[in-house]
DNA sequence: CGTGTCCATCGTCAACGGCG
DNA sequence: CGCCGTTGACGATGGACACG
């Protein structure tokens, strides 16, 4: 093996400020750290060792995910790389990477030449009128870039909170014979009773209640239907915006790496510039 | 201290897409 | 085609802050 690969947890060294780590450490309710790595890749014989910014995070429940095997890269001077998961929701920038040479290893995963964006995203630059409609069309759902991250242990999670609010749901018939009117119930014109509850800042779920022949409360069945439907849309309307968010916070990363990236070419380009200038005129 | 403004969060509705 | 999940839009609510 000629070269390494090892992460530090650091940014420093880029320059890059890590809006997703400020982000976790001070929101409250973020119980993870979140922190941008930076991979030293230490290349093989002569070659300086260059470091790679990556947005490239730890095994975690999040849109962005390490690559599970990390292998060792020949990088010849000035080039520029990204070590990607096939899948990500990182792209890399087409065209401005130059290539990438992967030693010839086994099980080495590799993402080369700025081709690590996703299937769906990137395979068909000929096809322009598919690339119209999509454009055209919703972008993909929050869940729909986890799948492709093979975000099995989000579904896992998914399933487990289903279950939960099953059970929760479950309890609903219990209420079908409630002995006393709610407190705060009012009754409607068509007989129904409302319960308005509130739940915490914002919204609250109103639920109705209706009278048997023998004068005891149920839920009708239609009323329970709603309920269940109200309540699992709360669920993915809360799931729906902690994806928004974790997604944002992504993308807000990626565009501090890619102008970290940027500048750094351009500095680059800058010197190859002074460099040639210098041997024309000698 | 009361009021106004801004912002974050929440619940709900409606539209849409995917799936059986 | 109906059901269900997803998500944008909207309005309600509460907290933080500035101002008089």
């Amino acid at each position: 093996m000629d070269g390494m690969v090892e992460e530090n947890g650091t940014s420093g060294a880029s320059g890059v400020t890590d809006p997703l780590a400020s982000a976790a450490s001070s929101a409250s309710t973020t119980p993870h750290v979140v922190v941008t790595s930076i991979v030293q890749l230490t290349l093989p014989t002569q070659a300086p060792s260059a470091q790679v910014q990556s947005v490239i995070q730890p095994n975690q429940q999040s849109v962005i995910q390490t690559a599970s095997n990390i292998q060792s890269v020949q990088l010849p001077k000035g080039n520029v790389i990204l070590v990607s998961k096939p899948s990500s929701v990182i792209h890399t920038t087409q065209g401005t990477l130059q290539t990438l040479q992967i030693k010839p290893e086994p099980n080495t995963l590799v993402s080369t030449q700025g081709q690590s964006c996703s299937d769906e995203s990137c395979s068909d630059d000929e096809n322009p009128k598919r690339n119209y409609r999509e454009m055209l069309t919703r972008r993909p759902s929050y869940r729909k870039i986890l799948n492709d991250l093979g975000g099995a242990e989000i579904a896992e999670n998914r399933m487990g909170n289903k279950a939960g609010l099953e059970s929760e749901v479950s309890l609903s018939p219990s209420l079908s014979f409630a002995p006393v009117i709610p407190a705060g119930a009012l009754q409607t014109e068509s007989g129904l009773h409302t319960l308005a509850v509130s739940g915490g800042t914002g919204g609250g779920a109103i639920v109705q209640y209706a009278t048997n022949q023998d004068g005891q409360f149920y839920v009708p069945d239609q009323t329970r239907k709603r309920e269940l439907r109200l309540l699992k849309n709360r669920e993915a309307a809360r799931e729906c915006r902690r994806k928004k968010k974790e997604y944002i916070k992504c993308l807000e990363n990626r565009v501090a790496v890619l102008e970290n990236q940027n500048k750094a070419l351009i500095e680059e380009l800058k010197s190859l510039k002074e460099l040639y200038c210098q041997q024309k005129t000698e």
